[in-house]
DNA sequence: GGTTTCACG
DNA sequence: ACGTACGTGAAACCA
């Protein structure tokens, strides 16, 4: 048999301290509780126990079997973000089936040394997994020690512990008891470490025999006269360091096997605490994550057949679920009275849709509009879209499906008999889901995002989407297949400088090529292996020819396989690309674009630019581009309120050249093309919560130099420094940032113990209000434009969005008149002291098009 | 499925 | 002492 035995208290430890902080809506901290879950799925995969003990430390105080009153004084209590994890994380493994070990006057230590021991006796194997090392010492060929380390578990078997100590398990204790160890309060012999205590051990196995033989000529005479000094405390050491095998527990191997007892009240558990991810990976269902049945368990009723219109316009309000593919109406379903109506009466649902008295409780307005939009209907019902609703209460969140946000919302789902059903089990409850979405809403002051910004805009993109953008097929496939000649012949280049052949796409196998049969510098490694990312190969350039060719084809394979093929691959029957734009996917209210991306068309250099002369408007149609100019230091200036920056920009002044005559002080006149570079990268840098390590990289200067330019931009403009402070500040208080529209985004990250997580927090503080209000900006004026374009009759219609730029499709005589329209719209989005400017221009296609 | 790289704002 | 700017998505490799 074998069994395995857990350090609860250490894995947490490593949990808790290496993920990010997660909580759930409660606030509730929940990401050690997650880490711990799983990394023992991870072991008990690798492992395959027959039986698992996860023992635990008592609470302090612990009076220990040795008699030290000191140990372990020193060790500080767990921080509250982590303590508050504890119970419920033990409740959590007890509904999972795991038998918790704890002793009174015994750590965890002693009882993995206690079921080690034990199993020894009787013929079976263990493995204890912890993240401390001082339960090396049990190591046997029997009982083999898993240490959890964050690059990944080491398994230390007698033979490995040889290789890397060069001693037996059991001399282990004998060095710690002489080089000490002050995390655990145990003295050793002062002045040596663990590099004089291995040398001792290693020649005389143990300390009794170092102090028999303390005349040994090779001791030498510094370090005996310290081990004279602390000799007392060496044997009290050695008794202090040594675990205990005798803790008062049941060992019997059969007590520890595991097995669910109730499912469906840990998939309830890991629900309340919003693991969805470990309802997944645990096998549950999420149909059980909902919370228990109370006596009056409601069963879903379902009605097939014909639907009351009346009824549902009598009420003024419709809780509607339904299921559109292709945009096609496949089925859809209404609840009224607690009940619900199925149906796939379409004149019936666009009657629904298009009633504009009619409030519609829904998930997914993107894609009712995009139905009604195909359709020529128009889809006027007031709508209340959870999904969206969700994602401005909780942007972080991964999943906002019905299922999830009953569970995370504490609504119990009511018990449906057939399964065919299931997916209309919310939409009985969608009345109080809404009411408690719309309550939070309200409560955020987020209204106006949700019914002027987010649903409106839903209808925009939709369009956008089935309009989609119009392509040169053609184009693009004779430029891949000039891209793959070229391709092959770097390939061939590559390998006959290089000196053999290998997959130049492998990171992996590039590196042994470059780092180790070539024999070049490492500049940079990653966690697994050598880093060969363009900047390191840059600074490689000179040092092999085969390095340039590498960097070329890097830039032609990825032009060749994401751009060319990947294009081509979804390119609809009407010769368009219609992406997706996704509206809750990003955590600072951008929006994001999928299968393709076209928000990520190459654009920087000439060669990938190309690709944007395969983008075009239909025939006899143009395309008319307008983007903001340096949109983000403008939301910026106003929201710091900065004075210098908000004249500059009301002053129509070149920005950077400004801030390079200020970080640089010196007249404007004297300012150079590199220096006004180097300020448009402190201006970047500042948007994105700065580092003077980073912007130094970036511009090429020393951190130090770095440092004193952000100190010089920060007391020039210095209502952008009194932001910065004070947005952390807020925000430390609050738990979240906002943008100037109220879109918000939690961070837990603040209240992290990790200095790097707390700094990355940090940053975020300072940029999502920016990034945010300028996504919130440019969605104000899709809306707009798109309402305009529709009032004054055009046909043009707009096809893409870019973060800070629009791109519409117009009919060749419309394209002046549009153009104006689309900068006015862009730039009275918001009035402001200072002013937001929007460039258009006109073209053929995307490349003509764009400046 | 995770990692690395690179395309965009 | 450590790693280092914000926000995305896709392709390729590899375990």
């Amino acid at each position: 048999m074998k069994m395995l035995v857990v350090d609860g208290n250490s894995i947490v430890n490593r949990a808790f301290y290496g993920i990010r902080p997660l909580t759930n809506k409660e606030g509730q901290f929940t990401h050690a509780i997650y880490g711990f879950l799983t990394m023992l799925r991870k072991i008990e995969n690798e492992e395959v126990p027959d039986a698992v003990a996860i023992a635990f430390d008592l609470k302090a105080p612990t009076f220990r079997h040795k008699a030290y009153s000191g140990y372990k004084a020193t060790r500080k209590g767990m921080p509250s973000e982590l303590a508050c994890q504890m119970p419920p994380l033990k409740e959590l493994l007890g509904l999972l089936g795991y038998t918790l070990v704890t002793c009174e006057g015994y750590e965890a230590d002693d009882i993995l040394g206690t079921f080690a021991a034990a199993c020894e006796r009787g013929g079976d194997t263990c493995v204890i997994a912890t993240g401390d090392r001082d339960s090396l010492q049990l190591v046997t060929d029997k009982t083999h020690v898993r240490l959890c380390t964050n690059r990944g578990d080491i398994l230390y078997t007698p033979e490995k512990i040889m290789e890397d100590y060069g001693v037996t398990p059991p001399e282990l204790i004998e060095i710690k008891a002489i080089q000490g160890d002050t995390s655990d309060n145990i003295p050793g012999v002062a002045g040596i470490g663990p590099k004089g205590a291995g040398e001792l051990i290693r020649r005389f196995h143990s300390v009794r025999s170092v102090y028999d033989h303390i005349d040994d000529p090779n001791i030498k005479d510094g370090v005996r006269k310290k081990l004279l000094a602390s000799k007392e405390n060496a044997f009290l050491s050695l008794m202090l360091g040594e675990i205990a095998k005798d803790a008062p527990i049941d060992t019997d191997i059969s007590l520890y096997t595991v097995k669910i007892e109730d499912k469906a009240a840990c998939a309830r558990f890991m629900a309340k605490l919003e693991l969805f991810s470990l309802i997944e990976k645990y096998g549950l269902d999420e149909a059980d994550s909902v919370p228990e049945q109370t006596s009056s368990a409601a069963v879903l009723e379902v009605s097939e057949g014909n639907i009351s219109l009346k009824k549902i316009k009598e009420n003024n309000k419709v809780y509607l679920t339904f299921n559109i593919s292709d945009n096609e109406l496949k089925s859809f379903a209404v609840m009224m009275d607690g009940k619900v109506w199925l149906s796939d009466d379409a004149a019936a649902f666009d009657e629904i849709i298009t009633d504009g008295s009619l409030t519609v409780c829904l998930r997914d307005s993107k894609a009712l509009f995009a139905y009604a939009d195909s359709k020529g209907l128009d889809a006027a019902c007031k709508k209340f879209d959870v999904e969206l609703a969700a994602y401005l209460l909780e942007p972080s969140s991964k999943d906002y499906t019905d299922a999830n946000l009953c569970a995370a919302n504490q609504i119990e789902l009511p018990v449906c008999a057939d399964e065919s059903y299931a997916p209309y089990r919310a939409l009985a409850v969608y009345d109080r889901l809404c009411a408690k979405l719309q309550n939070e809403i309200e409560a955020n002051g987020q209204e106006r995002l949700l019914f002027d910004i987010e649903i409106p805009l839903a209808k925009v993109l939709a369009k956008m989407e089935n309009l989609g953008f119009a392509v040169d097929r053609q184009g693009i496939a004779d430029y891949g297949a000039a891209l793959s000649e070229r391709i092959a012949a770097l390939e061939a280049e590559i390998y006959q400088s290089a000196g053999s052949r290998f997959n130049i796409n492998s990171p992996k196998q590039l590196g042994k090529v470059l780092f180790e049969d070539l024999g070049l510098p490492v500049k940079k490694k990653t966690k697994s292996g050598y880093s060969t990312n363009a900047e390191v190969l840059e600074s490689l350039r000179y040092e092999h020819p085969v390095v340039d060719m590498v960097l070329q084809y890097r830039t032609l394979a990825k032009l060749n396989s994401t751009y060319c093929e990947g294009l081509l691959k979804v390119i609809g029957d009407d010769g368009r690309i219609h992406s997706s734009f996704n509206q809750t996917e990003t955590r600072t209210g951008r929006i994001s674009s999928t299968e393709p991306n076209l928000q990520n068309i190459p654009v920087r250099t000439e060669l990938g630019r190309e690709m944007r002369k395969f983008f075009c408007a239909r025939e006899d149609w143009v395309l008319v581009d307008a983007d903001y100019s340096q949109i983000e230091l403008r939301v910026l200036a106003h929201i710091a309120r900065d004075e210098n920056m908000i004249a500059a920009f009301r002053n129509g002044d070149d920005i950077h050249a400004i801030t390079a005559s200020q970080v640089f002080n010196m007249p404007l006149d004297m300012v150079t093309p590199a220096m006004r570079g180097s300020a448009k990268a402190v201006n970047f840098g500042i948007v994105y919560g700065i580092g003077a390590f980073s912007l130094g990289k970036d511009i090429g200067v020393s951190t130090k130099e770095a440092s004193r330019y952000i100190k010089n931009y920060l007391s020039h403009y210095s209502g952008v420094d009194k932001y910065m402070q004070e947005v952390v500040e807020r925000a430390k208080l609050d738990g979240y940032v906002e943008t100037l529209f109220g879109r918000r985004r939690y961070l837990p990250e603040l209240s992290s113990g990790k200095h790097m997580l707390r700094a990355f927090g940090e940053r975020v503080a300072r940029n999502m209000p920016i990034q945010g209000t300028a996504a919130d900006i440019i969605k104000i004026a899709m809306v707009r434009v798109d309402e305009r374009l529709r009032r004054e009759g055009l046909r043009a219609r707009l096809i893409l969005q870019v973060h800070d730029e629009l791109i519409v499709e117009a009919p060749e005589d419309e394209s002046a008149r549009v153009a104006a329209l689309l900068q006015e719209e862009m730039e009275n989005a918001v009035n402001w002291e200072v002013p937001l400017t929007a460039e258009a221009a006109i073209g053929r296609t995307w490349y003509d098009a764009k400046g």
